[in-house]
DNA sequence: CTTGACCTTCCCTTCATGGGAAGGTTTATG
DNA sequence: CATAAACCTTCCCATGAAGGGAAGGTCAAG
């Protein structure tokens, strides 16, 4: 198989594909006569299990210590598990942050009135009068109040 | 004022103020008869807005048009409140991916019993087997049921 | 035999910084 | 006064995870 067949049956573009193999995350393809890269189906297999641990968020770094777990088949199942439970804090850590941010952003456009006047609580808000747009920890003052 | 004492001051290392400076977010510092960046009080409160947009997730492009709309003193604040909608409606959204991520990760770890026995839900949920990883619109399959 | 669709390697770009080298300046100390 | 520490300057390189595109080789169809 070629490396656009198999680009097309896993979703993981030709470029990224031997990006992966420059990384080391996958092994070197093997060549055909022509100098091309020639895949099997346990390279789509592999490249599946790659695009599927990205889509969940992991690290090509943390990809790579699952596809070893994958790999080993000795592996003691909690050593996946303390993989996986380490990204969803990180991801949990993220959507906190996230939710913060957005709070801030609301209770700063709630105040803008938005029109064709310059008053805008927002710019006011950045440029720190009137209220703090400190994300975490601190009390948010009002800024309209 | 050099360039480290603004530095101290407002948070944003003097590294990233050059940089600044050299993507235009900033005007050329005035320079002292030594070369050195000569800093005064708006610098700091510019850098100190900088700082705060940053910290709710503006980029660097998006920041640069909020400063131009802070110095425009006859801006209508409506075109300020559209950048920070906008800029909600992203942040909301990436809430809702990293959402449907964590609560994937969550169901496959729940599944996987994290012993030192190979057998491990995680692994087969990324291999594709018994189960699907997508992480939106498709509805999740049991993986252990 | 030519066209177009592949493939190859190589280097540049992104985004928002950080690291560190090589060299000039200023300040504090012995 | 000499020297060392602590600044400052510009310059290039690195990060993560790719994408863009050039220059050139290969292959299949018409």
């Amino acid at each position: 198989m070629n490396i656009g067949t198999v680009a097309k049956s896993t979703g993981v573009s030709a470029k990224t594909i031997r990006y992966y193999e420059s990384i080391g995350l996958i092994p070197n393809a093997a060549r055909a006569g022509n100098g091309y890269r020639d895949y099997g189906g346990n390279d789509v297999e592999t490249l599946r299990f790659i695009k599927r641990a990205r889509a969940l968020g992991f690290s090509v770094e943390d990809v790579g210590s699952l596809l070893s777990l994958w790999h080993d088949k000795t592996r003691a199942s909690g050593d996946v598990k303390a993989v996986a439970l380490k990204h969803i804090e990180a991801v949990e850590e993220r959507i906190h942050e996230l939710e913060s941010i957005r709070d801030t952003l609301k209770h700063l456009t709630q105040c803008c009135q938005g029109d064709e006047r310059p008053d805008c609580p927002i710019l006011e808000g950045l440029a720190g009068l009137g209220g703090t747009v400190e994300t975490s920890k601190t009390q948010k003052k009002s800024c309209c109040g």
